[in-house]
RNA sequence: CGGGAGAUGUCAGAGUGGUCGAAUGUGCCGGUUUUGAAAACCGGUGAGGGUCACACCUCCGGGAGUUCGAAUCUCCCUCUCCCGGCCA
């Protein structure tokens, strides 16, 4: 959530900041009028109550004392009859503000490059030459036919479209992907964790997920819980509503999870083969950070995925994020590329982004600074995506044949 | 899923209607003492809101209720532990 005591304060640039992530001025003048209603019934209700207390300390002196207590009862009974309609003016304004407020997205760093959609992202870098093949290579589900790796219709069979199941060398390959992934975050200092892949509403609540984008999750029937869309939900949320030591500062965690999308709105995108599924596996890294150093800690999330593209010999490229392209939680992104011969283009396999403390507000996530409790921030990142980097793997190291070579640094994995 | 017990501050654990945001111990921070450390002693130490700072408001698993007044009484829910069943 944003800070809405800088909104208040700072109204000119916060708003200019967030009409760069597409928020119109309305809502934000709305959202300032909700803060300040509510910070005006909870005053006036405050003293309200300030003045019940008081007076229900004197009446049992009162009692005690064995004094009358009848004008002093009906002085506190008309009192309470006052309060009734104040707090529910609190409760309703509290409501109206939340409702806004949890849907308003991150501020953007001032760093973000202007922009509108993709297409203004910024190329930062290229990371190893994509080789040029003496034949036409061929797209992974080609591939994936010529060497039976997925079969896509039983696994629309076994669930729907966008559902798939890896077969034999693919299976094996997936899993040492996951290991290799692990393994290395883990000599980076990441932590490995094994967490629930159902997460209740609060948690999806934290690090943003909802309540604005329900529809893009699966909700678990007649239970409080939702299947996960990325191990950021746990792995952040393992910190949930926690007061952390200064020095125990970055925390570095990582994971293997399935994650479930609905992908709702992706009608149509990426329809063929296994870049877009609604279950697909991923190793995160999650990094809460002193706020005086997320900046560092970005970098090297960054890097290491970016390292493990570069063992894996997968050409790719390192992409910032415009205003238009970034996501909700995000402060700032950056997305690592893989270069696929097959469909003869760049595409997202990674995404790393500094949340700055926008989640931290939400999931109350804070640290001791001397005496005071101070608001972390939050980094996740994918290193990587493991069916994309399949999909990577297959269209690089194929063979005119069809056949595909198994990276050298995965080979002990196999 | 059935039976029983419980949920309080970092943790342990008192508190059964007002003077309780909460004893005591422990942990942590600071100090005294010490060549240094330990021990001992002294002081400080929950969270959120509000304020320039106070005042003040809220929070004893969550929600509703009784009462002038609830950690304490009533109801519902959730979770934890023990016993039994089932089971990877």
């Amino acid at each position: 959530m944003i800070d809405l005591k800088y909104l208040q304060n700072n109204f000119d640039e916060a708003s200019a900041r967030l009409q760069k992530k597409g928020v119109d001025v309305s809502t934000l003048e709305n959202l300032q009028n909700l803060f300040a209603s509510l910070k005006e019934a909870n005053a006036t209700l405050e003293a309200s109550k300030a003045e019940q207390n008081t007076m229900s300390k004197l009446f049992g002196q009162y009692k005690r004392g064995g004094k009358d207590i009848a004008a002093l009862k009906a002085k506190v009974d008309a009192n309470k009859e006052r309060m009734a309609p104040l707090q529910e003016k609190a409760r309703v304004a509290e409501e109206a503000l939340y409702s806004v407020a949890l849907a308003m997205p991150n501020f953007p760093d001032d760093t973000v490059p202007e922009g509108a959609d993709e297409d203004d992202n910024v190329e930062l870098r290229k990371v190893l030459e994509p080789k040029t093949f003496s034949f036409k290579p061929k797209e992974h589900w080609e591939l994936s036919e010529i060497n039976g790796w997925i079969d896509f219709e039983r696994g629309v069979k076994l669930a729907k479209s966008r559902f798939s199941v890896l077969r034999g060398e693919a299976s094996r390959l997936e899993r040492a992907l996951i290991n290799f992934f692990l393994d290395t975050n883990a000599q980076k200092g990441f932590i490995e964790h094994s967490v629930p892949f159902m997460n209740n509403s609060a948690m999806l609540q934290g690090t943003g997920q909802l309540p604005k984008f329900e529809d893009d999750l699966y909700k678990i029937e007649g239970e409080d819980l939702y299947l996960i869309p990325t191990a950021e939900v746990p792995l952040t949320n393992l910190y949930n509503d926690e007061i952390l030591a200064e020095k125990d500062l970055p925390v570095l965690m990582t994971g293997y999870t399935p994650c479930f999308r609905k992908e709702a709105g992706s009608a149509g995108r990426d329809t063929r083969g296994i870049i877009r599924q609604h279950q697909f596996n991923k190793v995160e890294m999650v990094a809460i950070a002193h706020p005086d150093k997320s900046g560092e800690v970005f970098e090297m999330m960054v890097k290491n995925a970016s390292d493990i593209l570069t063992a894996l010999g997968l050409p790719h490229r390192v992409v910032e994020l415009c205003y238009g392209d970034l996501g909700f939680s995000a402060a700032t992104t950056i997305d690592l590329e893989v270069w696929l011969p097959g469909q003869n283009q760049y595409r997202e396999i990674s995404s790393i982004s500094n949340t700055r403390d926008f989640q931290a507000r939400r999931a109350k996530i804070r640290f001791k600074e001397g005496k005071k409790n101070k608001f972390v921030h939050t980094l996740n990142g994918s290193a990587l995506a493991v069916g994309r980097t399949i999909v990577a793997i297959m269209e690089n190291y194929q063979n005119e044949d069809g056949s595909i070579e198994i990276p050298e640094v995965l080979k002990k994995y196999m």
